[in-house]
DNA sequence: AGCACGCCGACT
DNA sequence: GTCGGCGTGCTC
């Protein structure tokens, strides 16, 4: 949890100091060093948050002026600043936010800001040409002041124009002065920060209708819009109107002249939640995701510093940006892993967000039909509070849920070869599509077969450069590694025996399931979906398209199908592999699962039709599935609470994973040991391992883990910080630290 | 992160 | 004999 650092009081720093020439201010660059001092030159004043140009080494660098220069470095060494860069200065919250998530993540603080100005590089806002008065007059240029010259100058100096027909229409004259002007240095062409490319939004635009519960649930999240910090989740089930309330709370922001910023999991899966926006606001929203193009994502990076971008609806990395006057955040789907940045600066998207609003003291919403264990245990507590949406009139919260127990109804092998499907399975497709209804066969694996396997010597086909099986794709024709992107063709003979054309498919993927399906369904329409499938950001809304106008009659696919939409017509979600996922050293493993099939139950029915999930399994007595049958969540949660308590697992402990990686095993097994040996000893702290990462070979990196768990009360921070400092670590190994690990071992 | 300096293999 | 591999170290 984000409260391990203390925080500073709400600094009141109204009288910013400034620094003027000859002054030493430390300048913290974005690069995973020290912030180093700088003098302030002739001709600049300069204050805390000002973007600088400084020298290092034989380069130049843009980085933020931190404060006052505090170091003893011989003054030699110390170089001048070059310029100040022409943006807004990095506001004192967003500062501190930085050296917060540095603190806490155990990150250079360099490491950090580079996340908030990387996307800016360049600098340059986007600018557009534009005629404006040289102070030169007409006559002083040597040209006679003619009715239509002054006209034209008359024109130029009350407002901008970016062409000589625009100038020239303006003042009533023909264009063909505007050159003589030019050309006489009456009129110079000067560039000019392009507007903002955001418009703003329009809070009357559609302002909803909204049911009694929804009305309350407004009221609630509005008045905490500009009454400081404050925590609230907001759940109800998907269709209980969750969007339509926080964009109330959005609208109060925006009335107030604010800022917002809605986090989401996958910008990918946005497109919808975009629409709902321009539905409500009658604009787009700012975007912010890391594949944004270069153009598009610095001139978002100034409108957001600039204020001028009202909303920004963004993923992870959004959370860094500039915000010049940020009134509320807003979380979507808070529960979602996605939320977890895995590699660089390694944290909790969510979590920081919870920060920043802290620092910001602004309100924060957390939205979700499925709160995380953390998130309702906080509100438990009195941490957080709480707006509950009610199901609507007619929409039923879940479908009803059967389970499939697969040891009393196994599949029947059909002439296709080996099945999937029990036949209650088989049974409940056939009623749907009798009914003329649409059915989702789910199951979260991509491709044709997890693993391949020589039927001769039991070999398995592995990547070469992860501890990973290659998945075969039949649709492309490749095995494929899941982890790395590595693909080959299926080879004829067994590298282990020679044996030819040995090799058997074992276990399902969905193209497995889809070709049970064509071949016990063969006049049904057959769709399989996976993220791989998906790559243009328009197959999606295709896809979503098929289905709604029945397209598609069977659609098998995976977890890309879990969130957000309604399909009335799709009466029938029947899980092929519930278990999967429960198993693992995933702290929570069963936690996602319950919430991904509760997502995925979610799409059945609704409205008119009613629908229902079946989920097959091996293990029906389960918590995770009689909690799914009995649609009882507060059971699942009750008996998750009370295995993380007991084994002192977050939230009722803290957890910080050291990942060690190298190309040389011998090397990384060797500072695993070193590490172990050194481990800190204090009270109310444990260190587990080194062993193996579950991926134990990524990418041609050998990977250990180690973990040290501390009570909830015990910092891990500086317990890490000095426990790191007594180990001499080779360049050769690369150490990660992860702070509240989601996966450990 | 860059970019240098610095010490060992295959080429003009 | 040099060009160049990337290991270690520094940047106010």
């Amino acid at each position: 949890m984000p409260s391990a650092i203390a925080m500073p009081d709400d600094a009141a720093s109204d009288a910013a100091p400034e620094f003027s020439p000859g002054a030493q201010v430390t300048v913290q660059l974005p690069l995973p060093v020290e912030a180093y001092d700088y003098r302030v030159p002739e001709g600049l004043t300069l204050v805390a948050g000002d973007m600088v140009e400084v020298p290092l080494g034989r380069r130049f660098e843009v980085g933020v002026v931190w404060g006052k220069g505090e170091s003893d470095v011989p003054a030699g060494k110390l170089r001048d600043i070059v310029q100040r860069i022409d943006v807004p200065p990095l506001n004192d919250t967003l500062r501190q936010f930085i050296g917060w998530v540095a603190g806490y993540t155990l990150q250079p603080m360099g490491a950090v800001l580079r996340m908030a100005l990387n996307p800016a590089r360049g600098w340059q806002p986007a600018s557009v040409p534009v005629l404006v008065p040289s102070g030169r007059s007409i006559t002083e240029a040597g040209l006679k002041a003619t009715l239509a010259r002054q006209k034209l100058l008359a024109a130029a100096t009350k407002e901008r124009f970016s062409t000589a027909a625009a100038l020239a229409r303006a003042a009533g004259v023909g264009a063909g002065g505007v050159r003589d002007l030019l050309a006489a240095g009456v009129l110079a062409t000067v560039n000019q920060s392009a507007p903002s490319p955001f418009a703003n939004p329009d809070t009357a635009h559609a302002r909803p209708r909204l049911e009694a519960a929804q009305a309350a649930a407004v009221r609630d999240l509005s008045e905490k819009v500009g009454a400081g910090y404050s925590v609230t989740v907001l759940d109800g089930v998907t269709g209980s109107g969750k969007t339509e309330v926080y964009l109330e709370a959005v609208a109060t922001a925006l009335a107030r002249g604010q800022q917002v910023l809605v986090l989401v999991p996958e910008i990918a899966l946005t497109a919808q939640s975009l629409a709902r926006f321009v539905g409500r606001f009658g604009v787009r929203p700012a975007e912010w995701h890391s594949d944004l193009p270069g153009k598009v994502r610095r001139a978002t990076w100034h409108s957001v510093a600039g204020g001028e971008a009202a909303v920004v609806v963004g993923a992870r990395s959004a959370l860094f940006l500039p915000f010049r006057n940020l009134g509320l955040i807003v979380v979507d789907e808070e529960h979602e892993a996605a939320f977890k940045q895995e590699d660089g600066v390694i944290y909790q998207a969510r979590d920081m967000a919870i920060v920043r609003a802290r620092l910001t003291q602004i309100p924060i919403v957390l939205a979700s039909a499925t709160p995380s264990l953390e998130t309702v245990i906080n509100v438990r507590k009195g941490r957080y509070q709480r707006v509950h949406l009610p199901e609507r009139y007619g929409a039923a919260a879940l479908p009803p849920i059967g389970l499939i127990d697969m040891r009393a109804h196994p599949p029947e092998k059909g002439p296709w070869g080996r099945s999937w499907l029990a036949p209650p399975m088989v049974e409940a497709v056939n009623q749907t599509l009798a009914a003329g209804e649409q059915a989702l066969l789910y199951l979260n694996r991509r491709g044709y077969a997890p693993v391949t396997i020589c039927r001769t010597c039991g070999y398995r086909l592995h990547c070469p450069h992860c501890t990973a099986w290659l998945v075969e794709h039949r649709l492309t024709r490749r095995l494929m590694c899941h982890h790395c992107g590595y693909g080959a063709k299926l080879p004829e003979t067994c590298a282990a025996c020679s044996a030819t054309e040995s090799f058997v498919p074992c276990g399902p993927g969905i193209e497995r399931i889809a070709e049970e399906a064509v071949a016990r369904w063969p006049n049904a329409r057959i769709r399989a979906v996976a993220s791989d499938t998906m790559d243009r950001p328009s197959a999606i809304a295709e896809l979503i398209d098929d289905i709604l106008s029945h397209r598609i009659d069977i659609l098998v696919g995976t977890q890309i199908l879990a969130k957000g939409h309604h399909f009335p017509q799709l009466t029938l979600v029947g899980v092929v592999d519930a278990d999967l996922g429960l198993s693992g050293s995933d702290l929570r493993a069963a936690e996602r699962t319950f919430q991904m099939l509760h997502q995925v139950a979610g799409r059945a029915g609704r409205a008119e039709r009613p629908g229902r999930a079946l989920l097959q399994t091996h293990d029906p007595t389960n918590t995770v599935m009689q909690a799914l049958t009995n649609s009882d969540s507060e059971a699942f949660i009750a008996c998750e609470v009370e295995g993380r308590e007991l084994l002192s697992m977050p939230p009722f402990g803290r957890l910080v994973a050291l990942i060690l990686s190298g190309p040389d095993e011998v090397a990384v097994t060797a500072v695993g040991k070193q590490l172990a040996a050194l481990a800190p000893t204090d009270d109310g702290v444990e260190v587990l391992g080194p062993a193996p990462a579950v991926l134990a070979i990524l990418r041609g990196r050998h990977r250990h883990r180690l973990l040290l768990k501390t009570a909830r009360d015990v910092l891990p921070q500086p317990i890490v910080t000095a426990w790191l400092a007594r180990v001499r670590i080779p360049a050769s190994v690369r150490v990660q630290i992860d702070v509240d690990p989601y996966s450990f071992m």
